[in-house]
RNA sequence: GGGCCUGUAGCUCAAUGGUUAGAGCAGGGCGCUCAUAACGCCUUGGUUGGGGGUUCGAGUCCCUCCGGGCCUACCA
């Protein structure tokens, strides 16, 4: 038995998510999760909500909400919809905790202990309208290069020319539209990553086996121009982790807290902090997880997060770890994935184009969207939802393949042999091949779960449920019961197995209805069939069984066309 | 501009440089009647984006062109 540390990237406070965010990290990361679990390892899985920074005030501002009652509701609501979608954190933790102001202001005192921080002085836009200093971005003007008239102080979108807020003609904030603007001298700390360029680099060399994705992101910024650049991490803003040096007020640093980005990742130590504290549990509970030298040196850690996320966990948190000189755990694999597009175009949160995880839930059961989303991750490119592909998908591999398996062979049953395994016969070569061809695939889909190969893993069950479907028909024993019902007795008694062991391995895709075939079976054993032949008796004769309402009901062509309708445009 | 990823059947995707490029869906045919008009079997379908090169051998490696996408460090 294994310790497994999963922590799936932490979704932002300020919105519902949409399916997109929900496969690139948080859903991939529960599969794994369940996966582990099921096969008897010991798992960590953490998530939690990442509150600070500049869009988070702006939002609240915008529901007319202090921002700290704006935060602790938009927790609440996602973690509603975590729920709803079957998602099994053990903690699902919030960024603005006491835990992660604690550790996070540790964090920064050791590395400014080990020289890993510097002071710099520099200018910055502020506000006198909004009261507050302005992100780059969020200062818009004419570009100096092609005239476009709402170029970001960062970037123009049109012309792509790299500016500087300072470069912008008639520059205006970008939330309130005031050019009442003013450069002003702030002082912010860095972090040293230039000085951990070569033990980063190191560290990433040494992943030969992490996804391309994941390292070549990784190497572009450790070798791109002059190389890893420091990174500031504060910010001036009132939302956030109060500057500090371990427990030490920070001379210079009053009034700012540190950047959402250096305290994010560090939440997901405190999370688990978190954890121990809602289980009553002491300090060494949850440092088990992350301290070397108390009990992490056996924990295998997996981190899950979009494209997006990559530049921080392989460089900023690990140089932040790295750098504090203390024995904490660093990631041993990153599975980063792509972007899901939506029919034809991105998901925009800001659009409201797509489907969010609120509107799903609302329409569907979560093992339709989790069964499609998984069967369809972004693993080596881009990939793209649209409704006649899911409808297709889900139709036929939930409701035909796996859904009508478990209608015809309770029902034939029913009719036949009553609610309960009947008894008779014996296996003969039929079965032993089954047996056989099964065990093959079940190694196989093991083998694809461990590598996180997840669409590989999804396309290997969906085998698994048809070779059902061709053991029935080839065994036909609606035909064999007329002249042998002992032999009938036993093909059916293998299938109603059959159903109690696809139960327990398509849990971690589809746990809902992975729970309604056990509880059909009149079962409660959800151990792996590491001996298929021992599995399919685990039923014996005479044991009841009920027929299971319709595990999964058709998309309709009519409900496919109006939700196309429905998610193209506004968010209502 | 630079970097990275990607382009394979109508659609979604596979294929350590090594037989005749494979699956699922869709299409066509047959079978079955237990089942959610479900299931099974057979089958049509390819100049692997274009061109050039390396190699005994290229979907795979190199060059070039075309298309799609992402990142480019103060949104997170």
């Amino acid at each position: 038995m294994a310790r497994i540390l999963i922590t799936s990237a932490i979704p932002y406070i300020n919105g519902i998510k949409h399916l997109g965010n929900l496969v690139g990290s948080q859903l991939p990361a529960d599969l794994y999760a369940r996966y582990m679990r099921a096969r008897g390892n010991e798992v960590m899985f953490i998530c939690a909500t990442d509150e600070h920074g500049t869009p988070a005030e702006l939002a609240a501002a915008k529901a007319g909400k202090p921002v700290e009652e704006y935060c602790a509701e938009m927790h609440e609501v996602q973690k509603e919809l975590a729920a709803g979608f079957r998602l099994s954190f053990d903690h699902f933790g919030r960024s603005s905790s006491q835990r992660n102001h604690v550790l996070t202001q540790q964090f920064a005192g050791k590395l400014a202990e080990n020289g890993y921080i510097t002071e710099v002085s520099e200018k910055q836009v502020y506000s006198h309208a909004d009261g507050r200093f302005l992100p780059d971005r969020y200062i818009e003007g004419t570009c100096p290069n092609c005239g476009y008239d709402r170029a970001r102080g960062d970037q123009c979108e049109e012309c792509t020319k790299q500016l500087d807020p300072t470069d912008l003609i008639n520059p205006r904030s970008a939330i309130s539209g005031s050019t009442d603007l003013e450069v002003r001298e702030t002082k912010h700390l860095y972090l040293r990553q230039s000085a951990m360029r070569d033990q980063l680099d190191q560290w990433i060399d040494s992943k030969t086996d992490w996804p391309i994705l994941t390292t070549s992101i990784a190497k572009k910024w450790l070798h791109d121009g002059e190389g890893l650049q420091d990174r500031g991490i504060t910010r001036d803003l009132h939302w956030g982790v109060p500057v500090k040096k371990g427990t030490e007020d920070w001379p210079g640093m009053e009034g700012k807290v540190f950047y959402v980005w250096f305290d994010a990742p560090v939440e997901y130590i405190a999370a688990t902090a978190e954890w121990a504290d809602a289980q009553g549990m002491d300090e060494s509970a949850w440092r088990r997880w992350w301290r070397l030298d108390e009990g992490a040196e056996d924990v295998r850690y997996v981190q899950f997060m979009g494209k997006d996320n990559v530049p921080f966990h392989t460089l900023s948190f690990p140089a932040t770890i790295m750098g504090s000189g203390e024995p904490w755990k660093l990631v041993d694999y990153i599975k980063s994935f792509n972007y899901l597009n939506y029919d034809g175009g991105q998901f925009s949160t800001s659009l409201g184009r797509g489907v969010f995880m609120d509107q799903a839930l609302s329409i569907l059961p979560a093992d339709y969207w989790r069964w499609w989303l998984l069967s369809h991750a972004p693993e080596n490119s881009d990939s793209e939802f649209t409704w006649e592909n899911f409808q297709a998908s889900v139709n036929k591999d939930l409701a035909d393949v796996l859904g009508n398996l478990v209608s015809r062979v309770t029902k034939f049953c029913r009719s036949k042999f009553g609610e309960v395994v009947p008894e008779g016969g014996e296996f003969g070569p039929q079965e032993a091949a089954l047996i056989e061809e099964l065990t093959t695939r079940i190694r196989t889909y093991e083998a694809h779960m461990e590598a996180m190969e997840v669409r590989k893993a999804a396309s290997e069950l969906r085998a698994i449920w048809v070779i059902g479907n061709e053991y029935l028909q080839a065994a036909a024993p609606w035909s064999v019961v007329k002249t042998d019902p002992e032999q009938a007795a036993a093909q059916v008694r293998l299938a109603l197995n059959l159903i109690r062991v696809y139960a327990v391995i398509s849990q971690p895709f589809i746990p809902d209805a992975a729970a309604a075939m056990m509880d059909a079976m009149g079962s409660t054993s959800w151990d792996w069939p590491v001996d298929l032949q021992a599995a399919l008796q685990a039923l014996p004769a005479g044991h009841a069984f009920t027929v299971p309402e319709v595990l999964f009901r058709k998309i309709t062509d009519e409900e496919r066309a109006e939700w196309q309708q429905r998610f193209s445009g506004i968010r209502n």
